[in-house]
DNA sequence: CATGAATGAGCTTTCATTCAT
DNA sequence: CATGAATGAAAGCTCATTCAT
C-alpha cells in the first residue's frame, strides 16, 4: 500500500480523501473500511509497518563492540537510509506527529525507534569518551533534526523522481558535521 | 490575531475549521470573509506577518563585522528567539510546508529569511577561515533542521504553559554542538 | 412544517431520510441543518409543537365544575380531537415511542398531556363517586389505548383523504363503551 | 430466532443492521442470506411464525357454547397470554404495522387472529343478547387497542426483566372494564 | 462596513446484499 | 450447504463560501 502512504504525503491527514486513495488504489471506500476501522487506523496501520522495518535496520546500525561514536554514525545512516527507502511515509510521519499523539502504541514505538537509541548513545559516549559530555535532551533534538531535515529536504526535492537522492552520501555529511561540527580545529 | 494562529497550530490548516476560528476569536464567519479572501489567505497573511517581523531580527543578527562563526551563533540564536516568541505560527509555518509551496511570496520570504542567510554566512565563513568549506545546501539543511527541531520539541513540550522555554539556553546548547560537534578533539 | 412530519409518519423516522425530507419541502439539507442539530431535533421540535398545543386543549377539557365522568368524556373527545386535527405528528408520535425515551423533554411532555390528567380524573371519580374504584395503572392504558387505536385506525384507513373522519362520532362511541361496558346492564 | 425478535423489538426494523442480528445469533451475515431472501423476509418469517401459534390459542379461546360475553372475556385472556409470552415479537408486530400493510399474507394473517375473531364474537353477542349491540368497526378497535396498550405498557415496563407480568391478572381487570365500564350502575 | 442566514459540494461511514470458494 | 470477503448505493452531516440586508 505505498501508493496510499503517498496519497497521505501528498495531501497531509485531513486533505486525503478516502476516496482518494480508493481512485489512487482502485480499491472502492467500501472495501477500505472492511479493512480498516476508519481512516486513522489506515494511517496506524501504515506507521506500524514502516516502524517495524525501521526497528530492524536502526538496530542492527546501533549493535556491535565498536565505540559510541562509530556506532552512532551508523544509526545516522541507517536513519537515512529508511527515509530514502520509503519517503512517502517518512513524510507522513513527520507530518501527522500531533494526530501520532493519540495513537499510543505508535507513538511508542516512534520514540523506540528513534530517540531511545539515540539517547543511549550519547550516555555510552560519554562513558567510553568517544563522545562529549552534552546534554542528552539537547543533542539528541540536534542530531535527529539535522539528519530528518536533511533527508527530507531531498525528499520533498525530488519530487517522486526516481534516483531521489542516495543516502549514503547525505548521510556521511551530516555525520561529519554533526560529530565534529562546522568550526576548523 | 494571535488566537487564529494557535486554532490552526492545534487543528492543523484543514482540521482548523472557519467556524473554530470565528468562535475562537468571536468574529463572525462572514466578516471574517468581509476581510480575507479565502481560508488559505487567512494562513498566509498570519505567515507573512510573523516572516516580516522574524526578518529584521535575522537581520540584525547576520550583520555586523565579526567573523561568520560568530555571526552564525547569533542567527542561531535570532531563530530560536523567533521561534519561542510566536510558538504557534512557526508551528503552522513548519507543518504547512506543504500548501505554502503553493504561494509563492510566502515560499520567497522563508527562502530570504531562513535559508538565504545561512548559505551567505557558511560562504562567508570558508572566506574568512572561521568556518569549515561544508557543502552549502547539506550544512544548511543540518543547521536549520537543528535549530528548529530542539525549538519545535521544547514548544510542543510546554504546550500552552507559561514559560514555555529559554531560547537563549537552548540556542547556546545547540550552537555549541553545530558548531564544535560532539567528538572531543 | 406538516409535510415534514408527513415524511416522518409515512416512513418512520430511520426510514425518512433528510434528503426526502429536503425534497418534499423544497429546503436544502444544509439548510435544514442550519436550523437544527441533526435528526433527532427535527423530531424533538415537531413533536414538542404538537404537545403545546394539545396540551392546551387537554387542560380545558379537565376544567370546570363538572363530575369525573364527564370531564373524561370531554378528555377523550379533546384527545381524538387532537389526533384527528394533525394525524401525521400523532402518528409519529406513537410510532417513535422508544426514540421518545431518551428526549426527556418530550417524554415528560407526554406524561403530562395525556397520562397525568387521565390518572386525575380517575382518582377523582372514584371521590366524588362518579367513576368506579378502578386499578388507576390499568384503567389509564384502557382509556388510553381505546382512544388512541380507535382513532389511529381512521387516520391509516382514509391514507390522506380530505374529510379523514368525525372526531365528535367517533370519541363519543369509544366514551359510551369505556364508561358504560359493553355488556347490558 | 428468539433473540432476532429481540434485536428488532430493541432497535426497530431500519435500526436492527443484519450484523447486528448475525453478532447476537451467532449465525454469519451470509448464512443468513443463504436462509432468507433479505431483511424484510426475516420480519416476515418471525411475525408468521407468532402469528400461527398465536392463531391456535385465539381459536380455542373464542370456541364453546358459552354466550359471547364470557367467550370475549376469554379471548382477551387469550391475546395478553399470547403477547406476554413472546413480548419482543409482539412489539415488533406492533410497532411494524406500517411495514407490515406491504406484506399481505402477513397483513391477513393479523386480521384473521385478531379482529375477526373479535368482530365475530361482537355480533354473536348482539345475537345472544350477551353484549349490547354497538358499532363493530369502533368496539373492536377499543377493545382491541385496550388490551394491547395494557400489554404493552407492563412489557416496555418491566425491561427484560425475569417475571415481566401476570397476564392472567391484568386481562382480568381490562376485561372488566371493557365490558361492564368505569361508571358505576 | 458588517453580518445572519443560507447552501452546493463533498466527506466519512454504514449497510444490505452478492459471490467465489 | 455455508461463509469470508467484497462492494454499490446511499445516508447523515460538515464546511467554505456567498449574499441580501
Amino acid at each position: 500500500m505505498r501508493v496510499t502512504a503517498e496519497v497521505f504525503a501528498e495531501h497531509g491527514f485531513d486533505g486525503a480523501t478516502i476516496s482518494a486513495i480508493s481512485k489512487a488504489t482502485g480499491v472502492p471506500t467500501s472495501t477500505i473500511y472492511y479493512n480498516f476501522d476508519g481512516k486513522l487506523e489506515i494511517l496506524a496501520f501504515l506507521l506500524r509497518a514502516w516502524l517495524n522495518r525501521t526497528s530492524v535496520v536502526v538496530q542492527e546500525a546501533v549493535a556491535g563492540a565498536d565505540s559510541a561514536a562509530v556506532r552512532l554514525a551508523r544509526l545516522i545512516d541507517a536513519h537515512m537510509y529508511s527515509m530514502a527507502h520509503d519517503p512517502s511515509t517518512f513524510q507522513v510521519l513527520f507530518a501527522e506527529q500531533g494526530r501520532i499523539g493519540r495513537l499510543p502504541d505508535v507513538s511508542d514505538a516512534v520514540q523506540e525507534v528513534f530517540h531511545r537509541p539515540l539517547a543511549e548513545l550519547l550516555v555510552q559516549g560519554a562513558a567510553d569518551g568517544s563522545l562529549k559530555d552534552v546534554t542528552v535532551e539537547t543533542a539528541t533534538s540536534v542530531i535527529y533534526g539535522a539528519v530528518t531535515f536533511s533527508g527530507l529536504r531531498r525528499i520533498v526535492t525530488s519530487d517522486g523522481a526516481v534516483p531521489a537522492f542516495d543516502p549514503g552520501l547525505v548521510s556521511a555529511e551530516v555525520g561529519e558535521i554533526v560529530l565534529k561540527g562546522i568550526v576548523p580545529e
